[in-house]
DNA sequence: GTCTATAAAAGGATAGAC
DNA sequence: GTCTATCCTTTTATAGAC
């Protein structure tokens, strides 16, 4: 590709651009239901028909967008593999997942995923394989490196992964999509990590008796 | 009241409740903004007037529902405290909480709370309250009465709450709303949730080593 | 590629007869 | 209380000029 091709498809692509994030704001902010192509059209500066000509539909338009976010939003959660011990390691982890997940941009997506989940099927399940799916398989191969080791005793990574993502988790989610209350504090955060973390290390203690 | 009067009521209601069936169906199934008056009242065999004649708007009607809805889900969470082990008391309501959880009705009552919760921030903060938090509230109190009794050992009942309700839900629930697979068999269910517990007792076994 | 103007349809809500 | 008929607004999508 040379210079003044990609010179002229930097410019060809200036108003497509505009389209997407306003789109995308749009979208996040209220639903897709509720968000019109006008709106779209004038937030981005452009006319309606330009929008339709980059994007042939609505939807069509809402997929890309929802795949761009997901896959962006996925990125930081790769697993750094560390010499340190389990707590150190997992409430590392721990801080960057519910950082993430309690992003306000993370919760709106969620929203949206969540509300599109009956119209569009393929959409949601698709996103949660980018998603969900692999910081619980993340999770687990460090699980099960840590279990072959002995640090830690698990008969089922994948399971236990999905516990701690649980327990992080809590009901904090479900008040922030539900907006009962914003963000928490940060040291009220630091702290439900911490327990979660211990109560997780605790119950996954090497030497811990068998209740079950 | 009199007879005559409750049969007048009665016969008064007919219509009234058909449109308050056909519009739950269709508001659980496509949600709140795919909806249409015409479609209520096309369901509920009724002209679109009449459904505007007891319910002010489409938003009245709409939280109605969503309100009994909320209320009628929540009734069967009711703790009843027992002379039993802690074991068979926590999986017994925690089965309960998980079937009540993943039921297709609730999951997608919570569709819709999440999906509104931008647009109607009121209607999903008090449904919270009603359902949600007094389901942790129920448990943290039975968690507090047993702490007192030395078979296991809380620092923070409702925070432990919480995170038994996040394990016990783990993915499940995050899958389920986003339909990324059906109800789970019931033998997978039940291990899961004797994981979750079993986890749960030995991280707050009376003598567990403190960790954190 | 981009714009203006418009088609075509659907939705929330109401007026007025019975 | 209930119905028919209608108003008005919004929305997706496209035709045609530049």
């Amino acid at each position: 590709m040379t210079t003044s091709q990609s010179a002229a498809k930097q410019k060809v692509s200036a108003k497509r651009d505009d389209v997407l994030r306003a789109a995308t704001a749009t979208f996040l902010e209220v639903g897709y239901g509720r968000t019109s192509m006008d709106q779209i059209a004038a937030k981005a500066g452009v006319s309606k028909a330009t929008v339709y000509s980059h994007f042939g539909s609505k939807e069509a338009l809402f997929e890309a967008i929802i795949r761009e976010l997901v896959h962006a939003l996925v990125q930081p959660l790769a697993m750094a593999p560390t010499g340190e011990t389990p707590e150190t390691t997992l409430t590392a982890f721990a801080r960057r997942y519910v950082a993430l997940l309690l992003a306000p941009s993370s919760l709106a997506l969620h929203r949206l995923l969540v509300a599109e989940a009956t119209r569009n099927p393929d959409l949601a399940v698709a996103s949660y394989r980018t998603g969900g799916e692999r910081a619980v398989g993340e999770l687990a191969d460090y699980l099960t490196q840590e279990c072959a080791k002995g640090t830690i005793a698990v008969a089922d990574p994948k399971l236990a992964a999905e516990q701690l993502f649980g327990m992080l988790t809590g009901h904090w989610q479900v008040r922030a999509l539900m907006r009962v209350e914003g963000a928490p504090p940060r040291e009220a955060l630091d702290r439900y990590i911490a327990d979660a973390v211990g109560a997780f290390l605790r119950a996954h203690a090497p030497g811990a008796t068998r209740r079950a």
